[in-house]
Formats: structure tokens, sequence, C-alpha cells
DNA sequence: ATTAATCTTGACCGTTCGGTCAGGTTTATT
DNA sequence: AATAAACCTGACCGAACGGTCAAGATTAAT
């Protein structure tokens, strides 16, 4: 008895952890997004993080060793969102639903975090130095699932022949420009981000021109 | 006649120039190109473009004042060949042989030059700082008047309604995708860059589902 | 109430950065 | 041959970087 109420408490320690360990973790991490999106990883510095978390320098390196470390825990966050939003495409059986909705919620998680978009994009522009494993393992894994489930429309007739790989490639390329060249949009656009009325307009064009590009419509 | 002679001896030097600037110059932002796009602009520093350039660090500064201009002057670059590859888009009067056209040329462009496409991703993955300017006035200019003729092709039914920019913002995404996440790529097809048989079938496949997508074809 | 663990932080350190400069060398001009 | 212009470069500079640390403050456990 003594045994097992001791042991709960301290499960019940570890559930709640220190309070103070994970709110100062959390705004790191957010601080973290927000400036190596900004500046990039070497732009990045440590003091810019630390003023954007409102806590002195010092105190990042005590919840997080080294300035890479801390970048590696940022993308992991990000790895994991990815991972999550990817999963949609296998939510339905057939081919326009499920890119339909494999589309569209890319579409969406560049809207919602182009943040964590362009620190993505910038990590595999620098030649992914630190995320080359779970490229070749993790999203190597998913993509070959995935690549056999569109060759069995494809055998089935309900989509086109095509290389299932550069149909991935196509769909990542258009849903992360929305977020990556965001600043270019911007200035083609009289300055203006992209309302939600042109983002929506932007999703539903994109939809349609790989689905029928695929010949999964009409 | 001695004044007309002295004058074209002038000019003439000035036409060859100093041959041991030119080659310099020419040595020097080669070398940069290279050093930006693998390590970014904060991350390229002048000591690895001069070891690049195989000259002394302190040689660079007499060419070039500082990191900035140098990078500057890359930028230019790459901005006059990315023109140069967009007036393809007019050679062609009707959409299927434009755009094909223009999918092409970015394409070939993505796959001989991609350190130079790279670049210019990160600049405007950065908030392009240095070159909004000429993405607000030349760059928007350009598609402007490309924005009218594809308006043109579909008040004649060439192909079916739809917004020209995200047309284009399409196009740009897939095409410039191949250079930009070219780590991503190899990381997914045995870590092997694509071959050139695989490039072509790519490229094939890229203006096949856009033409198809935008009812261009079939 | 005491002790232990955790958290906080200003001051500091070695390194590397972009950039400068004086003085020498090479090239062009007369 | 002499002079001027252009080019070259090792040594150096102040600033900013990532990271460390000792000593104090706060929180948790007994």
């Amino acid at each position: 008895m003594k045994n097992d109420l001791s042991k709960y408490k301290k499960t019940a320690k570890l559930v709640r952890k220190n309070q103070i360990r994970i709110n100062n973790e959390r705004r790191i991490l957010a601080a973290a997004v927000k400036i190596f999106a900004g500046y990039g990883y070497q732009g990045a510095t440590m003091r810019k993080i630390a003023e954007e978390a409102g806590l002195p320098k010092a105190n990042l390196h005590y919840y997080f060793q080294t300035k890479e470390q801390l970048y590696r825990q940022v993308l992991d966050g990000i790895f994991k969102d990815w991972l999550a939003a990817a999963n949609t495409f296998d939510e339905c059986e057939e081919p326009v639903e499920a890119l339909r909705g494999y589309i569209e919620t890319k579409m969406d998680l560049s809207r919602k975090r182009p943040l964590e978009s362009r620190i993505w994009a910038e990590e595999i522009l620098r030649g992914a130095p630190l995320i080359q494993d779970q490229l070749e393992q993790t999203l190597a894994a998913w993509l070959d699932t995935r690549e056999k489930r569109i060759t069995d429309w494809i055998n089935k007739g309900t989509i086109q022949a095509m290389n299932p790989r550069i149909l991935m490639y196509m769909i990542w390329a258009v849903t992360q420009h929305f977020a990556d060249f965001e600043s270019q949009i911007r200035a083609l656009n009289q300055q203006q981000n992209l309302s939600d009325e042109q983002f929506a307009e932007a999703k539903t064009q994109v939809v349609q021109t790989i689905l029928k590009g695929i010949g999964a419509l009409d």
C-alpha cells in the first residue's frame, strides 16, 4: 500500500512535471520557431531568441544545451505535424477524395503554419544536414506505401498512368510554395498577403488542376 | 584626327578592360554562388568564398567592397537568367506550345543551375529583403503582361476559366522544386540524384499534368 | 524548519566574423 | 627608364557569436 501510494505520487509528479519547465520550454520553442523562420539557422542567434522569449540568454542554455539541440527539437515538432497531416491521405478509398483531402490539408497547413514550412524548406535547401535520416527512413517509407496505393488506382484505371512519386513531388511543391514563397506572392499582390478568399480560390484551383491533370476528373 | 584616335583607344581599353579584373571578378562570383547556395547568406563567410576562389580574403574586398555587395551581384545575375528564360513564354501563340516551352525551359534551368535557384529561394524565404523592389516592379510587370495573354486564351475558350496568377505560381513551384528540394528528392531516390532519364520523365509528366489540368489537352 | 533540487542570471571566455590598411608587387603608360 | 595606376596580401581590429559558470533565488520534499 505505502509502496503503491508513493509510486502513484511519483507518477503524478512526472505527469505534471515541473510546470515551470514545461512552460519555459514552450515559450523558448515558440520564440525559436519565429527566429529560425525569419533568419535561418545561421542567421538566428541565441540572443534574438532569448529576446523574443523574454528570457535571459543563459536561461535558454539551461533548458537547451546548445543552439543545435534547440533547432533539432524545432525540426522534430515540424516533422510530427507533417506526418499527422500526411495521414489524411489514407482516410479515403477513392483517388479523388483521398488526393483532394490530402492537398487541402497540406494547403491549410501552409496557411496556418508558414513559419514551420519555411524552416523545413531552408533545412532541405541547405542539403538536409540534420534530417537526412528522417527523410531516408520515415519519409521514404511513408512515400513507398502511398506510391503503392496510387499504383493500385492506376491499375484499376481510376487515374491515368504516371509516375506516382512525381505526382507527390508536384503536390508538395505547390502546396508548400504558398508558405515558402509568401513574400514573393505578397510582392505580386499589391504588397498584401493573400486574403482568406484569395487563398480559398488558390486551394480550389490547385485541387482542380492536379486532379484534372491526372485524369481523375472529367 | 588625333582626338578621334585617342577616343577610340580609350574605348578599346574600356572594352577589353583589365583582363585581370574581369577574370578575378568571374572567379569570385562563381565561388560566391557555390558558397551562398551551400550555406545561405548568413552561413556563407568571406573566408570560405576566398578559399573556393583560391584567393586571399582581402583580395575579395578589393573587388567587392562588402559581402552584401557581392551577394547583390550574385542575385542580379540570377535575376537576369530568370528573365531570359521567362521570355520563352512569348515565343508561341497558342497556349499548349507557349506553356510547354515555358515549363520545359524552367525545368531545364532548375536542372542546369540548381545553385542559383536555391540562392533565389533562400532570399525569398527570408522575406526578400534585398530583391523586394525587383519583385514588385520587374517581376510584377512581367506577370501582368503574361496574365493578359492567359486571360485572352481563356476568353477564346482555348483553356478553361481560372486565375492566371495561381497557374503561374503552380508552374514556378513545381519547376523550381526540382532544384530547391533536390536533397529531399535524392533522399527518396536511394540517395541518388535523379538521372537524366528520370529527370526527363519528370519534365514530361509535369508538362502533361499542368496542360491537362488547365484543359489545354484532351 | 531544514534540506535538496531546480531555476535564474550577469559577467565572462575563446573564437570567428566582416572589414581595414599599409606597404609591396605587378602591369600599363609615356 | 621612369612614373603612375592597378593589384595583392599578411596582419590586424572591434563586434558579435555560442557557450560557460558561480552564486543567488525559488520551489519542492521531508
